[in-house]
DNA sequence: TGAACCATGTAAACAGTTACATGATTAA
DNA sequence: TTAATCATGTAACTGTTTACATGGTTCA
């Protein structure tokens, strides 16, 4: 299961709470892998009953601070290099597309309108955060790096690729009203 | 949810069985929508009970071919254009590259290596799908041919991106090896 | 002393996967 | 007559979301 190697993975960095871990779901790690308050603590007792993390400190409030073990690094690592998996497909905007054709050509082109201009959105932000953030050479900074640049790239295509999808749907509603158009030419 | 909104949205175009569906998921809709077979069974009945589906024909072997009814037309409707999906995100490849700190260099190159190999292999069976297909200006196969061209450009780019992120790796490896060489210079 | 925040947990519902089970029809 | 294909369904399990529940600590 993902979710618990992405825990692994990030107790392996440096010891931490389900707290904190929460908060870097919601930060960092929402854009590739979300995951709730609810299923990180659950996810947490059951790591910890498997013996691949252990509670390294306690603190105020019941703060339980974790950290991976040598049989969870094993797992997170065997996890990493034999495992290959299915780049994920899963995408509702696009299945939204495949089902176009239960609208208007209007409709079609305004739904692809808002593909744009939520990715023209998205991707300013993500900029900013690529610019204000501080980088370094640390692990976590160089592939959240690199995470964060492919996140960059597949918005940028997607404002382009919806531009041009409004074309094409365009072009189709020209094509199939041009023996009846609703507004003759001048001559 | 998207998997009702998918089956309304296919038997909208035309009426069809829940084995005709199984197999529209499997071949094109796979590739933003998968399903399986007992998902789909499951959510006709469930359609078919709220009114938004209904059998239109039976046939042998206890065949059922079902089509949208109205007011399922109207879901669907309402789904495409009053409802935002968040651009779906949950991305397991890019999970891997956020927790590559876990391994050495070299492993997390060949991680890349292998993000970059399956992309070119997948643009490619993507190409030749859209090279081999014979489009025509039905509402099916216009925002069909959409959705995959998205396929190929997410693709391409994911292959882009894993070869710059190969050169990020290894420039940061050699950095932090630069003052203990494996091989020094000839001088 | 009250608001903001820290901190953990459980329950119920929903969505998705895997495996099993059954049987009819068609074509070699 | 048997293999392939058509066709539908259920059960058990896993993963995910939403909502609820509880209480400690800090700071103005």
């Amino acid at each position: 299961m993902s979710l618990s190697h992405a825990l692994l993975g990030l107790l392996a960095e440096r010891p931490a709470s389900g707290y904190d871990l929460v908060k870097r779901f919601d930060q960092s790690l929402a854009a590739v892998w979300p995951a709730t308050q609810s299923q990180v603590y659950t996810e947490l007792n059951r790591l910890a009953d498997g013996g691949l993390i252990t509670v390294v400190a306690e603190g105020p409030r019941g703060r339980k601070e974790y950290t991976t073990t040598p049989a969870g690094l094993t797992e997170l690592r065997r996890w990493l290099t034999e495992t290959r998996p299915r780049p994920e497909r899963r995408n509702e905007q696009m299945l939204g597309v495949f089902l176009l054709g239960a609208l208007s050509h209007e409709e079609a082109v305004a739904y692809l309108t808002n593909v744009e201009s939520g990715a023209v959105a998205e991707a300013a932000q993500l900029a900013a955060l690529r610019d204000e953030t501080e980088w370094d050479d640390s692990p976590g900074s160089v592939y959240g790096r690199l995470v964060l640049e492919w996140g960059i790239r597949v918005t940028e295509i997607r404002r382009d690729w919806a531009r041009w999808a409004v074309g094409q749907v365009k072009v189709r509603a020209a094509s199939i009203s041009e023996g009846v158009p609703d507004e003759p030419g001048p001559w």
